[in-house]
DNA sequence: GCAATTCACTTGCATTTTGCAACCTAAAAA
DNA sequence: TTTTTAGGTTGCAAAATGCAAGTGAATTGC
């Protein structure tokens, strides 16, 4: 059993029960797509670049969504289509997510520009603070921009505009 | 597939290459068990409170060895037995656990103590400074103990009581 | 000295979850 | 009206998980 949704009440612990709803493979990647970059739709989630299967992404949504961490709204501008959006819990993450997101850049072979994750980690009270206006504002673009695969140029600055 | 241990290479993004490592349900755990409890052995990681199988364990522990954030050292007082030690990379965990705990703490129902909460949260530098403390000086005295179910529910007395 | 116990696993096997591709339905576009 | 798009579902094989039982080396009890 990957991700018990059942919540089988191991024990009373924080980080266990933490993990009863995040941990596992993709729980914290779309967290991290709607918080940093902006997503709200099946589609952008899907194609966000990790291959996530569609059949897992629904289900994911699906029990972040019973987990309060998000909260699905129709889309107004097309009948067809949903958007997702993180309740104050999910936004709540944040501080998790950057922390593994800094923990990450410094201790595995990633290719985050070594400036911007400095800067984040001495600014993690701005970095926060952003995030949650982003997201009181919904505003939709990106903190950051996806991490693409670069291949071995780790120097090249590629469009990080400015927040 | 809930935990690929052959890096299958999704993206750059040092969220997703951390989860690649850490993405599971019982990873984290050990590491918490490792950092704040001062659990060294394979029996007390398996007497944890959260029932872990001990073929999972096994797994997990060569998974974290292997991705560098513990290493095994021999007992000096008992041949049969292994102490593991977190790294250096392990006992930076430390802000991503801290942040976690106060998340699931805030925002699931757990059974911590919402004054120890608090103080954590308003002293998050003095509580990772104790954890490099107790890590470089290998003080294995608990930083927390373990939450005890000390609510209502007290499920299935299961034969967990020995072997 | 020797049997019993403890520690750290391993093995087998049934169940559950995952990944993948194909398919489906409603709404929008052409 | 036909085609395309969004957001899924379904079926199935492969992998991971949970559980009980077993293994072997070191240690303890007597």
């Amino acid at each position: 059993m990957a991700r018990p949704s059942k919540a089988k009440a191991r024990s009373g612990c924080p980080v266990s029960m933490s993990l009863d709803l995040l941990g596992d493979r993709w729980s914290l990647l779309i967290v991290r797509d709607m918080m940093v970059r902006g997503y709200r739709t099946f589609r952008e989630f899907q194609h966000a670049g990790e291959g996530i299967a569609t059949n897992i992404l629904a289900d994911r949504l699906q029990k972040l969504e019973s987990g309060g961490i998000l909260k699905r709204e129709p889309a107004a501008e097309d009948g067809r289509s949903t958007h997702y959006r993180l309740t104050a819990k999910g936004i709540a993450l944040a501080p998790v997510l950057l922390e593994l997101l800094i923990w990450g850049a410094h201790h595995e072979n990633t290719d985050a520009p070594c400036a911007a994750i400095d800067a984040m980690e001495q600014n993690r009270a701005a970095v926060i603070a952003e995030t949650y206006r982003r997201w009181e504002q919904r505003d939709p673009t990106p903190l950051l921009p996806p991490f693409k695969m670069q291949t071995k140029t780790r120097k090249k600055p590629k469009g990080k505009s400015r927040k």
